[in-house]
RNA sequence: GGGUCGUUAGCUCAAUAGGCAGAGCACCGGCCUUUUAAGCCGGGGGUCGCAGGUUCGAUCCCUGCACGACCCA
């Protein structure tokens, strides 16, 4: 691949060595007692007795006929200390390690005079040879591109990486433990599918060979849900893999996380009980305050989420009752609002514009609530208000995290929606609801009244753990 | 798509009014049996992101491109 650093001729002759040795640099298995951090953890009941650890050298402080190293693994790093009239003749391998090799080492827990935690070791095996010299120890490695490209040495050398994705996995757990509690059910739905729906987003577009099908992978997981709903599972949930076929930027990866759940019988206010005691739930379990930093902000959840209708969040920021206006007065307000509207086919599109230019960001807790009709194919009319839908978003830390509805179960009247967004389509808009006749199918056997919410996971991870882009949670981001 | 900044050793970073490219870590050799960013002595390692241009001479100036970061659309 690349021309040969000095450095990897050196390891590979250190590894010769070993072989000459009659040492297998690769072996297959190595029983391990303790953990590092049990180690510092336990160090009184472990005084004196025999352990063995394995992990990856990080560092080595060599002083001859004695040398002292750092071993880490999963759960941190451990001295320890390699000694010539220990060790005998096994002594000489020591001079053939390198920073990045796996060691096994079997010996007594000890402190050193530094106070330092330390392992004496009896015995050593080496357990991987490395041949390539890892990043800097001290500064570790702070390309950011790097990191993102080879995260495997991110997470060797950033101590605080590899914890955000050791959370992710606890958050993720712990969103699942909440659901399972309240009775959901998880389960797996199609990510190729023949029709993509349940929002606005334009897809990536694949092919099946064998029965010649162009195939869709999907930018939500709604219309499998809902007709999990029909079929009876009251309670759903799914996180998976969502795709869009859009730019990239610190709020959008191409590939990203999402939670669907829907619940029957209930209803968006519903939902938005949902968020607010998952919300709590995560924030006692990993922030224990109502209270959180995000990017040097403080953002508060003492006094609950704040409701705002999405015409009078528009109100507020631009003094514009939008709610009686046709839509070629919208249009018109838009312009001299400075919001770009082409491409834009309906009022609620340019509403939902305006929107993200003038009233977004929003940083304290919020439910957007009761949207526009024409950009919510897929909500029940608000009961007692026409052109209006009961759908919110919940907006928080400067981020759209969700969005969710009281989700229309007529399915004539889904049809038309449907209807209506082909029409659209044909006018040019690109971000079209599709008719999707198997779910309509589905639907016109009987759907209960049904609440359903997405989550975006990632960004509700970045909110937790405090990082300021969504590379930073997924461990292998889409780069150019 | 536009603007700003960046890309130099494996890593973290210097430097040059355009004239043999530097440090720390890492690596190699030597000394060193409780060090911990071990220490001391010596050494090797570079297509200065890529491609053109200007110049006697370019890592440095100019143009284009790639990739990245931030901001804007």
């Amino acid at each position: 691949m690349e021309e040969e650093l000095d450095q990897v001729e050196f390891r590979k002759k250190n590894l010769k060595g070993l072989k000459e040795k009659g040492i297998s640099p690769y072996p297959y298995r190595f029983e391990r007692s303790h953990l590092s951090g049990e180690l510092k953890e336990d160090f009184e009941q472990l005084e004196g007795k025999k352990v063995s650890v394995a992990g990856r050298i990080r560092a080595v402080r060599s002083h001859g006929k004695s040398t002292f190293m750092d071993i880490q693994d999963s759960s941190g790093t451990i001295q320890v200390y390699l000694k010539s009239d220990t060790l005998k003749e096994d002594y000489e391998i020591v001079s053939l390690l390198n920073i990045g090799d796996f060691l096994g080492v079997k010996g007594e827990v000890m402190k050193t005079r530094m106070g330092e935690v330390t392992i004496w070791v009896k015995d050593l095996t080496v357990l991987s040879k490395s041949l390539h010299p890892l990043p800097e120890k001290w500064h570790g490695l702070s390309d950011r591109e790097e990191r993102y490209r080879k995260r495997y040495l991110d997470l060797i050398a950033n101590e605080e990486s590899f914890r955000v994705f050791k959370k992710r996995s606890e958050i993720i757990r712990a969103i699942r433990n909440f659901l399972d509690e309240r009775g959901f059910i998880e389960v797996d739905t199609p990510i190729l599918q023949p029709e993509y729906g349940g929002g606005f987003a334009k897809p990536f577009v694949t092919r099946q060979e064998s029965i010649k099908k162009d195939l869709y992978l999907r930018i939500a997981d709604e219309l499998y849900l809902k007709r999990l709903i029909i079929g009876g599972m009251e309670k759903v949930y799914e996180i998976g893999r969502d795709f869009r076929n859009e730019g990239l930027d610190r709020l959008h990866n191409p590939e990203f996380t999402m939670l669907e759940l829907y619940q029957a019988y209930a209803d968006y206010k519903d939902m938005m009980e949902l968020v607010e005691s998952l919300f709590d739930y995560l924030l006692d379990r990993f922030i224990g305050s109502k209270t959180i930093q995000y990017q040097g902000m403080t953002i508060s959840f003492e006094e609950g989420w704040r409701h705002i209708s999405f015409y009078e969040a528009l109100s507020d920021k631009t003094g514009i009752d939008f709610k009686p206006l046709s839509f070629e007065e919208a249009q018109s307000y838009a312009l001299k609002l400075d919001v770009n509207v082409e491409g834009l086919y309906t009022k609620g599109k340019i509403l939902d514009a305006i929107f993200s230019k003038k009233v977004e960001p929003i940083y304290a807790p919020t439910f957007v609530k009761d949207y526009p009709r024409d950009i919510s194919p897929l909500a029940k009319d608000k009961r007692d208000e026409k052109g209006i839908v009961e759908r919110f978003e919940p907006f928080l830390c400067g981020m759209e995290i969700g969005n969710a509805y009281s989700e229309l179960n007529d399915p004539v009247e889904q049809r038309r929606r449907f209807e209506y967004q082909a029409e659209l389509r044909k006018k040019g808009d690109q971000e079209t609801e599709s008719l999707d006749e198997d779910f309509l199918s589905a639907m016109s056997y009987g759907m209960p009244p049904t609440g359903g919410l997405g989550l975006g996971i990632d960004r509700i991870i970045m909110i937790l753990l405090d990082q300021p882009s969504i590379r930073d949670v997924i461990l292998f981001p889409l780069l150019r």
